[in-house]
RNA sequence: GGAGAGUUGGCAGAGUGGUCGAAUGCGGUGGUCUUGAAAACCAUUGAUCCUUCACAGGGUCCAGGGGUUCGAAUCCCUUACUCUCCGCCA
């Protein structure tokens, strides 16, 4: 949610900037800021009015202690129309805030100046590619295959159990699952993050404040009996251990980590995207977040970006960072990298992590603020990325370490997974 | 799931329907004292909207929402949460 203080000065800003998000907000700005205005002079008339009837109200209570009961009356009377009014106004403005509030959540937010036009994801920005690709010969599997064939992935039983994308990881696939979640882990805490293990379910005030709901309802899953929701990303509870709260300048930056399974509906997806571990409606996930100053947050999201790049230099595959383009940039976001890892047998990138800064747009619905030495509070920047999203990772390091016995896994995980290899033995 | 009790400022904890934004204590901040620190003492101490260049002033906030009343932290309804007992249970 933007701040209507930023859209009263910076009108055409705005407007110009969330076009790169191929975004029109010409009307819907004018419309935010003449209802503002109403909300201002409206909430002027009711203080007025409850200015008045408060005073009115102390004269009765003295004059019937002064034992006054016929001016006492006549107050009453007086009071009753103010209070009439009062309420009438109130009325009034609890209807303009409300129309006020719906028009602000529709406007996104606004992307940062380094944020390239663009329609879709072949208009991102790539920034920069490392590592090289693996040479396989001609003959080899994709990882659905590698995975039934060395047992570690079990597609079909999923769709038994529960439904498509849903698997079972079994076997060496399951430990090397546990191995890359702690190798995850273990990594944030060395570089200074606060391990969380957060709920699984969110209620709707959550789901509000990271910017999930109310427009990207139909995403989660959804638990009517409870009114709750399955989160599709740690951030979700981790972000929202903070609404609502002021926190001591000195308490930032805030890192938080946490490990979740996430849920996602991915209503709409089809074909070769949903193949395999492409997409999941349940994953497993690590996911960073940093509530950061607003005078540094671009400086903590480029040490993100590093870190995570770090993360797929020690698993040893080749990767590309985008910088996302307006229209690729989700409705939340200022400034998104996405991190996608080279899948040998596919012979297509993957995305494996974004990053994120949400400067205050998320701290704006949350009210998410901190405070200085002497000074008013003032909104915090949150930040967050995946770090990383494991089943894509396990696609390509199942797909670009193939040989014809086995998977070799990469040493950074030896310590983790205590094993080297898959292969039909061990599984 | 059943029965009961509760939810007040950063924390603890008072509060008879009338000057309560709220006693008191702790904590925080500033100061006095001290070589320094502690102790003691003094002062100060929230959020939010609006008017204003400013000084200053007004409104709202005692879990959320609604109601009764001239007037509600205080009475009523409702939702959420917390606690206790019972039941169930990893």
């Amino acid at each position: 949610m933007l701040q209507l203080d930023f859209l009263r000065q910076n009108r055409d800003l705005a407007i110009r900037r969330l076009a790169v998000k191929n975004f029109d907000a010409s009307e819907l700005v004018d419309e935010i800021i003449s209802l503002d205005q109403a909300r201002k002079s409206t909430q002027k008339e009711l203080d007025d009015l409850l200015a008045q009837a408060n005073r009115l109200a102390k004269e009765i209570g003295q004059l019937y202690k002064a034992g006054c009961r016929e001016e006492a009356g006549e107050a009453k009377t007086e009071s009753a129309r103010l209070k009439q009014d009062a309420k009438e106004r109130e009325k009034q403005l609890n209807e303009t805030i409300a129309q006020l509030n719906e028009k602000l959540v529709e406007l996104p937010n606004i992307p940062h100046e380094s944020v390239p036009p663009g329609n879709s994801d072949a208009d991102n920005e790539i920034i920069h590619e490392e590592g090289s690709f693996p040479q396989l010969t001609d003959n080899v599997l994709p990882h659905w295959e590698l995975a039934s064939r060395y047992r570690i992935i079990d597609f079909e039983l999923g769709s038994k159990v529960t439904g498509a994308g849903f698997p079972f990881y079994r076997g060496q696939g399951a430990r090397l699952q546990r191995a890359l979640i702690n190798f995850f882990l273990d990594e944030a805490l060395d570089a200074g993050y606060l391990e969380y293990q957060p709920p699984l379910l969110i209620n709707e005030a959550s789901g509000f404040g990271t910017g999930q709901l109310p427009d990207k309802e139909g995403q989660m899953y959804f638990v009517g009996e409870d009114k709750l929701y399955l989160i599709p990303t740690a951030e979700v509870p981790i972000t929202n251990i903070y609404r609502n709260v002021i926190l001591k300048e000195t308490d930032l930056p805030v890192k938080n980590v946490a490990y979740s399974s996430c849920f996602r509906r991915e209503a709409g997806s089809y074909g070769k995207d949903v193949r395999g571990l492409n997409r999941l409606h349940q994953f497993d996930k690590v996911e960073i977040v940093q509530i950061e100053h607003p005078g540094r947050s671009y400086q903590t999201l480029e040490t993100m970006k590093n870190y995570i790049a770090g993360l797929l230099r020690k698993l040893e595959l080749p990767f590309r960072i985008l910088r996302l383009c307006g229209g690729d940039l989700s409705f939340t976001s200022a400034l998104t990298y996405d991190f996608e890892v080279y899948s040998a047998a596919q012979k297509r990138w993957l995305e494996v992590s974004s990053v994120s800064n949400f400067e205050t747009f998320q701290a704006n619905r949350m009210k998410l603020r901190f405070k200085g030495e002497s000074g008013k509070p003032q909104l915090a920047h949150t930040l967050n990325g995946s770090a990383l999203a494991l089943p894509r990772v396990v696609a390509a390091l199942l797909e670009n370490n193939q040989d014809e016995k086995g998977i070799s896994i990469p040493s950074a995980l030896h310590r983790y997974t205590g094993f080297a290899r898959i292969d039909d033995q061990k599984a």
